[in-house]
DNA sequence: ATAAAATTTTACCAGTTGGTCAAACTTTAC
DNA sequence: GTAAAGTTTGACCAACTGGTAAAATTTTAT
């Protein structure tokens, strides 16, 4: 008994129209979950859908029956990652103590990198490869960073910190915290056994409170 | 007139044993630069060989005849680039001004951001993928990391800077100055088009210059 | 000029990949 | 219980990919 037509278009739309079975969303998740492992580890391109179904113990057409291309998939964990990245930085408050605030948000995202690294080497995938599928995003993102670049901006012309290019700054606390999810294979081999644990976050945060605040300089 | 066996065996080995003809280093290099930016925008396994023959003006056949396989095209990449990149790290001096050491450093990085984006990218995928085809380098790195941290750790017990954990301290400098070339997507959305040229890498140079030394406070 | 060596091309192959299709099976609503 | 809807499977395919073989062509040394 085909029921092809419907049966295969009814899930492509679910999120759409159609209200979705039990069997929908908990199929769903689990090939999100495994793609999120899949693709984080190799990339688009580097990934197939095989490696994907396997991993999420499912059969190839079984897999394709709920996301018709693996275009769609990497899509929605792009949409889901996005949303959550960019949480800290609406964080910042204007009228928070400003190294404060800036502290906060540094160990916030210290935190995403350390409780989500499979998210953040997905999306510094997608930024190496010249960000193809979320230029509009990049475009969203530019807006907030200007508007949290002006509260930095008044920040400095009231003296409550040293004068600095906001938008420099913002780069640096992303490069550093990220760099810990996305670089994880250089240093664990640079921290050797001892480094394995958390215990590196802990160690960066103390760093980088330190540094963000007073520098170097003796 | 065939001449299979010594004509697709000699180029193998040519590195090691025979001379090179002056063909085979014109091309070999042409295919080299092809791959560099191929295999930086796409990773290793979103590149495929005919793309790089393409880059390079070759037939795939005839790519093959210089290089047997992907694999060692991407294997002398890495080499080349890895000798580059660890250059700044072994020039810190421990006889040097320590703060004018590290700022040297750091513009010595950023510098290498700025001229070789295409290696850093190609690196960046590597680390990414878990570093498969490194671990051997990887471990190098973490020797020379050890022992220039010492000079780190000598300079502050003399009190000449702040203390600080010297394997985060590079971390961090790493992790910022490659930002900028392997973020490059991200970044030229969120500058807009004024931070188009290499005025954003004075900008991050004046930038780190102050986090480093002196910090964000008043 | 010529023969040997080096280079390039054409034709090809086997394995992988993203994706389709229709039939078989299971769950759900009544 | 049963029929409709939803799910799963197995067989399949066309395009792509890394790589090979041998013949044809060009370069080099003499």
């Amino acid at each position: 008994m085909p029921a092809q037509k419907s049966a295969q278009s009814a899930p492509s739309r679910s999120s759409a129209t159609r209200k979705r079975t039990r069997i929908q969303q908990e199929k769903e998740e689990l090939i999100l979950e495994a793609a999120l492992d899949v693709f984080s580890r190799h990339g688009f391109r580097g990934s197939t859908i095989d490696q994907i179904a396997v991993q999420a113990g499912l059969s190839k057409p079984n897999l394709l029956y709920y996301f018709r291309t693996k275009e769609v998939i990497h899509r929605r964990l792009i949409d889901r990652l996005l949303d959550n990245w960019l949480e800290p930085l609406r964080g910042i408050n204007k009228d928070g103590d400003p190294l404060s605030e800036i502290q906060s948000y540094i160990r916030r995202k210290l935190e995403l990198a350390r409780d989500f690294p499979r998210e953040s080497r997905l999306f510094a995938n997608e930024i190496l490869q010249g960000a193809p599928h979320i230029q509009e995003e990049l475009h969203d993102l530019r807006d907030l960073v200007e508007q949290k670049s002006n509260i930095i901006k008044g920040w400095i012309s009231a003296g409550k910190i040293a004068n600095c290019d906001p938008r420099h700054l913002f780069f640096s606390i992303w490069a550093i915290t990220q760099h810990y999810a996305d670089f994880d294979a250089q240093i664990k081999v640079v921290l050797g056994p001892s480094g394995d644990g958390d215990g590196r976050f802990e160690d960066a945060a103390r760093f980088l409170d330190q540094l963000y605040v007073d520098g170097l300089r003796k």
